[in-house]
DNA sequence: CCTCTCTTGACAACGGCATTGTCAGGGTTC
DNA sequence: GAACCCTGACAATGCCGTTGTCAAGAGAGG
């Protein structure tokens, strides 16, 4: 757990909104929405500049793998976050092993998603 | 809440799918999409005619619960089930002790009711 | 100083989803 | 035979998610 270099925690924030709304390639607006809707908390300077950490971009890309791949929508990504806050542990890896196609096949590497898109 | 008599079995399939639809006040048509998603599988008669158990209209009202109250769309309802299958408890209790607002544990009681109906 | 980027708030547009509704042709039940 | 169920399809309506933009104001850096 020990980070080699304190440089790198990933709780530290360092990223500008337009900085890591292009690490996840989405619009800055969309970032704002996330926060609006409570789904990520940047740190802010003290001059209320949004600072978005490594844990933020992780956040981020999990919201967009819910949204995009698995066809969740905002209010679903919001339960599936208290939920796990609520466990206390990580019950959304299991999603991922599951988007992933763990199984081996990499035929079913999204059900959902390819569900909707047959549609 | 054990069954006095057989006849009350919860899994027995009972209502056709207008008494179900007319039960859960939804259309038809609305359960029907329900079970292409994957979402209920009631029992089918011999003759290919839907039987919903009082089960399965628990298993709708919940859904109707999710997208109706809190804002869920199917994709979310069935990322749920799938994680309540996986875990293997009846996780989505916590959401609606959650919903209902009982225990008045904290005033967190309906954050995401009450923000969408504020849009 | 000047310019770029950030802030919030609002509005618009586009595509997609959820629900209801209906119509068709055919089978089941009473 | 009338009322209900089946599947499959198509349409209308309303809401949601995302992007995009414009405004006016404040911070940051050359």
């Amino acid at each position: 757990m020990a980070a080699p270099h304190p440089d790198r925690d990933p709780t530290r924030p360092v990223y500008v909104i337009s900085v890591a709304a292009s690490i996840v390639s989405v619009h800055p607006r969309t970032l704002r929405i996330y926060e609006d809707e409570g789904l990520v908390c940047p740190a802010r300077t003290r001059t209320n500049i949004r600072l978005y950490s490594e844990n933020d971009i992780r956040r981020v890309l999990w919201i967009r793998h819910l949204t995009q791949n698995l066809g969740v929508n905002l209010a679903g990504v919001r339960i599936l976050f208290e939920l796990e806050e609520r466990l206390g542990t990580r019950v959304l890896e299991r999603l991922y092993s599951e988007a992933t196609g763990s199984a081996g096949a990499d035929a079913a590497s999204e059900p959902a998603a390819v569900k909707r898109a047959a549609r």
